[in-house]
DNA sequence: TCTGGGGTCCTAGGACCC
DNA sequence: TCTGGGGTCCTAGGACCC
């Protein structure tokens, strides 16, 4: 039986939110000028999260550092996001697709897949994306576009077409006329390295990707990615819409200095911050883990990286950041200046008895106490917003 | 112009076990 | 004294996504 799947994207995603919000407060419409989101814009390093269609024009492009955006366009208009709004629009625009199909995928924040097979009986698919598309900006305020395929890959290469606020089918049936002429880094897992690889060889587009051998393509990038590029560039996809919410399997946080630090105290100081953010983060979600990792970024973004094991698992920032600590020698020369520090945890397991070990450090209580106080004070400030 | 932050998956080599 | 083959785990690095 042939499946019909949704691809829903929102436009510019987090621009068009912050432009919602801001014309409940009164402003224009920033969505209309030429408007990015960015980080904190003060902040030498920091880069545009979105950008709106004014600016798109203007060849300003999401990750792209704000200083150049401001070159190319001295008057653009930059805003700072706010994710509480952002989590919220978000619900609001997956709980409308979830009333088309209960079954939905989450993607990201800003995209979901729905699988309409069942749905789409008499009803033209066409007609009840537009539908689903005019009530998501009729209740939301903010525009979405809709693919239609036989399945994901075709559905989500489908949305990427004409925007905003479209809808746009891509049958197999079509992937000669539509897909095929594209270039090669359009289709889905084609990023700049293996874009770079594929036309160094002389294949440019995604219809000569499909025709490609596929022991060549395998001599090329491997016989698993080589398998999948394949498929896909030939519009097949057998992927089912997950929707199940898969737990995570790491979590990490990092920070570039504004400036590259050589300063062991500044260092420490921002593993430190990263280690609390961290280790807050998987006991609230009531994870322990069992592997701590940490790296280093130097200026020319090559990248050193240490894990280990820990004896237990654990959710103890102290022994977390004690961990990290004590692979910063093996990951840094102590000589070159870092533009960023990072730490994970993996190996994650939701064991809830706590292991008590005869060897024990006797601090560990005092460890853990520090950590409920800083749940306590994070949680408050959470609430206060 | 000078590149954030948070994830996932894959690969390849080495250790270690049977 | 020198040797195969398979399995699992760990590690480091690289590619991709939003």
């Amino acid at each position: 039986m042939k499946r019909i799947i949704f691809h829903i994207d929102v436009n510019s995603a987090f621009l068009s939110w912050t432009a919602v919000k801001m014309l409940g407060e009164g402003h224009s419409d920033i969505r209309l000028i030429p408007s990015v989101v960015s980080g904190d814009p003060s902040d030498r390093r920091s880069i545009i999260t979105a950008a709106s269609i004014p600016a798109k024009k203007l060849g300003i492009k999401t990750a792209q550092p704000v200083s150049m955006a401001l070159r190319t366009c001295p008057s653009l208009l930059i805003v700072s996001g706010d994710w509480a709004w952002y989590k919220q629009c978000s619900q609001g625009f997956i709980g409308i697709c979830r009333s088309y199909s209960p079954v939905l995928e989450q993607f990201s924040i800003d995209e979901c897949f729905i699988d309409m097979t069942f749905r789409c009986g008499k009803e033209d698919p066409v007609t009840i994306a537009m539908r689903l598309k005019d009530e998501v900006k009729g209740k939301l305020g903010f525009t979405v576009n809709v693919g239609i395929g036989s399945n994901k890959l075709l559905a989500k290469m489908a949305s990427d077409f004409e925007k905003p606020d479209k809808v746009h089918t891509l049958w197999e049936s079509e992937v000669e006329q539509k897909m095929w002429p594209l270039p090669v880094r359009d289709l889905l897992w084609v990023g700049k390295k293996t874009e770079e690889r594929l036309t160094s060889y002389g294949i440019r587009t995604i219809g000569q990707l499909a025709k490609a051998d596929l022991a060549f393509l395998t001599r090329l990038v491997g016989s698993k990615f080589a398998a999948q590029l394949h498929e896909n560039a030939n519009g097949r996809d057998r992927s089912p819409v997950e929707t199940e919410t898969q737990e995570a399997k790491s979590y990490s946080a990092e920070r570039t200095f504004s400036k590259d630090l050589l300063d062991p105290k500044d260092i420490d100081k921002a593993l430190f911050n990263v280690a609390c953010i961290v280790a807050h983060r998987i006991r609230k979600d009531k994870f322990r883990a069992s592997t701590v990792s940490m790296f280093v970024k130097y200026k020319d973004f090559s990248v050193s990286q240490k894990q280990c094991q820990t004896d237990i698992p654990t959710d103890v920032t102290a022994v977390i950041l004690n961990e990290a600590r004590r692979l910063l020698p093996e990951a840094w020369d102590g000589k070159t200046p870092i533009r960023q520090i990072g730490l994970g945890v993996s190996k994650l397991t939701h064991d809830s008895a706590i292991q008590m070990s005869l060897f024990e450090d006797p601090k560990m209580e005092y460890y853990r106490e520090w950590d409920r106080k800083y749940d306590e004070e994070k949680l408050k400030k959470n609430a206060d917003r």
